[in-house]
RNA sequence: GGACGGGUGGCCGAGCGGUUAAUGGCAACAGGCUGUAAACCUGUCGCUCCUUGGAGCUACGGAGGUUCGAAUCCUCCCCCGUCCA
């Protein structure tokens, strides 16, 4: 059933958003710390230790590709959201305004004026959104850029390099994300080259460490497509590189959602418990709390600022489609148990009208609401692994889920 | 009173003898979106009937006419603009 999210289980599981200070920035660039562990999944609360401030894990992490979450202001995002870390995008930012012109500014925080933490993403994705615009070699791969036509050439240490001028806390290794399906062939080549740029990544950050040291971490990416023989021997080679953290990629291309999710099982064991585990590009409402019970900790999505501004809203009821005619005289808050500034001040019938009319204010209201709700499905999460009702909590969203299906 | 230009599906607006139930756009209605080429994309959009695929009916201001065939050509009428008296 499309828009479930797991707001019945509101009441009973609060969100709790209290950043803490750093304590050990200069030990490592980040540290994960774990607070607690659910007994029995494979979840865990952690604080992620960055130069830009500690992390609640697990996290949500809103898109902000080119440097800006579309429709939000940083204070909404830092003040009324509470957004810890970010994420960016190297490919876009490197197009523009490009990643010297950012250094020249100071780095992408003071930039785009954001003071927690910033995690940007390597272009891997772009291999596979931008398919058709791009030319895969073992060097590296070369866009045609989709802005004016130039061609680019983005390498493992070329991208390294970026991040470093955008003073990103979290780099991503240059990745090659392959479409779905695709066979066990072409999987284990593609993952292979992942792998190959993954160590050249890898060795061109250590050297710029050595000589420059700074506070920013790279995470290299678990791919193998569908196939866990491919992702096992992707995710134990990658553990040579003795990395902060390591995600994994190459998710929610199209596949099934049961294989997704088989896919973080069948790597999870293999990861180090003590570094953070990031799910690239994930997902529904109703998968978020799937992924935290199979170890993962850190996740991202366009859905709730895309899927906000093209009218699709995730209430704890469920999904509002806010062009339905149902929804014209409707003078009901979006979601009666949210809190946010869009559901305490406005209806329904404003937000449809608001959507119709092509406002503004609406994308900037629905964004608002859409990543309200996933922080606060966050916090859920987080709040019920503390207080050691995880597996209950999970068996309320399934249930809620499965009774909305 | 005269001279031009017009009246097309909810609206705007193409078409100017057959491939036209009628291009487009808007509106309306629905679907999609997962490390953002996305405030985007797709579908439906006269009525009735049968399962797909189709079948029938009604339609381009009105009434006649020409033609195998008319939204398209002709005649008259009605209405709307602009200009001249």
């Amino acid at each position: 059933m499309p828009g479930w999210t797991p707001g019945s289980c509101y009441k009973r599981f609060p969100p709790t958003i209290t950043p803490r200070p750093c304590h050990n920035r200069y030990l490592s660039p980040i540290s994960f710390e774990i607070v607690a562990e659910c007994s029995h999944t494979r979840a865990r609360a952690g604080l992620l230790h960055t130069a830009h401030g500690a992390i609640e894990t697990p996290v949500f992490m809103p898109v902000g590709t080119q440097a800006t979450v579309k429709g939000l202001t940083q204070r909404d995002l830092a003040e009324d959201l509470g957004v810890q870390i970010l994420l960016a995008n190297t490919y876009h930012l490197f197009l523009r305004p490009g990643h010297e012109l950012i250094r020249k500014l100071g780095g992408l925080h003071r930039f785009m004026s954001w003071s927690n933490a910033i995690l940007t993403d390597s272009g891997g994705y772009q291999v596979f959104s931008l398919s058709r615009l791009r030319k895969i070699t073992e060097h590296g791969v070369v866009f045609q850029s989709h802005l004016d036509g130039d061609l680019h050439t983005f390498t493992p240490e070329s991208t390294v390099d970026a991040q470093l001028a955008f003073g990103s806390d979290i780099l991503m290794v240059l990745d090659e994300c392959p479409e779905y399906p695709v066979s066990h062939e072409q999987a284990r080549a593609s993952m292979h080259r992942t792998l190959r740029w993954a160590r050249l990544a890898n060795q061109h950050y250590r050297g710029r460490m050595a000589e420059n040291p700074a506070p920013q971490a790279l995470f290299p990416i678990v791919q193998g497509s569908m196939f866990p023989d491919l992702r096992r021997e992707c995710a134990a080679a990658l553990l040579d590189l003795d990395s902060a953290g390591y995600a994994i990629g190459g998710l929610s291309v199209g596949e099934p959602r049961p294989l997704s999710m088989e896919m973080v099982e069948a790597t999870e064991d293999l990861l180090p418990r003590d570094k953070p585990r990031y799910a690239m590009g994930v997902g529904m409402p109703a998968e978020l709390p799937e992924y935290v019970a199979r170890g993962v900790d850190m996740m991202d999505c366009v859905l709730p600022s895309r899927n906000a501004r093209n009218g699709y809203l995730f209430t704890s009821e469920g999904r509002v489609i806010i062009k339905h005619a149902r929804y014209k005289d409707d003078d009901r808050p979006l979601d009666e148990k949210c809190q946010c500034y869009t559901c305490s001040r406005y209806s329904r019938a404003y937000l449809r009208h608001l959507f119709q009319s092509g406002e503004i204010l609406y994308a900037v209201l629905a964004t608002r609401h859409n990543l309200r709700r996933y922080l606060d499905i966050m916090g859920e999460i987080r709040h019920a692994i503390i207080s050691d009702s995880f597996p209950e909590y999970l068996r309320c969203v399934r249930s809620a889920s499965n009774n909305a299906a």
